[in-house]
DNA sequence: CGTATTGTCAACCAAAGGGTTGACGACGGG
DNA sequence: CCCGTCGTCAACCCTTTGGTTGACAATACG
């Protein structure tokens, strides 16, 4: 998990257009005409965006005749999920041990932060 | 949950530095210089960073004199896994029901969908 | 064979990003 | 009151990014 395949899958999910096409994707595979149908921009431009989301390893292409399919891949996704709760878990346990020094306040009715 | 702020906040994170900085600041509040001081950069590099981050809504600032503590917000995070664990689920659950459907084939590992 | 379909490659452009330096603003401590 | 500290603002620079158009590669199909 080096930092440089955190930082393109990052990169690559900051971009509202490439968000659609993965949203897109759990649909199922398509090729790229189909991903581009209903964008306003040209088809090379959404084939830019499926290079950005493959060289993140978010996505893969086959090669049927002249389509070329794309597929999901979601393993990405969990690296990414894996470093955010790593670090939102360690604040909160961080904030727990806080409240535990606080903890003889009058009963400051924790939001259940960390169920 | 705007898609504006989803954008910004993977921007954010796309970023080692920024990235950096935020495992820092689980560990409790900090300074911008104090923040500043591991990085070869300069602190106005850092402060640029950390606005970045707080218009993402990932940290806050508060005013202590001369000082700018800057304080991890961690709710955002929760939203960037929400958005990313529901189209990774939504791409599990389809793949289980394509294995439902070639379900009469002899057993095939989960992780096997691509040769 | 010729042609239509599907995508990629290449060159270009305007805008945004990440960094620099220099000057300034707000405080606290002599 | 003046000075040092902490941080932001502003201008500038170079690279990356998101988009365009035009040409070309590969493959199916009449």
């Amino acid at each position: 998990m080096d930092a440089d395949t955190l930082s393109r899958a990052f990169a690559a999910l900051a971009d509202p257009t490439r968000r659609d096409l993965v949203a897109r994707l759990t649909l199922g595979d398509a090729t790229v005409g189909e991903l581009a149908a209903p964008y306003a921009m040209s088809l090379q431009a959404v084939s830019k965006h499926l290079a950005v989301l493959e060289s993140a390893g978010l996505v893969s292409r086959r090669r049927d005749a002249q389509r070329r399919p794309v597929h999901l891949e979601a393993e990405v996704l969990g690296e990414l999920t894996g470093w955010i709760d790593r670090h939102r878990h360690a604040a909160e346990a961080r904030l727990s041990r806080l409240d535990d020094v606080l903890g003889t306040l009058p009963a400051t009715d924790p939001e259940e932060h960390a169920p």
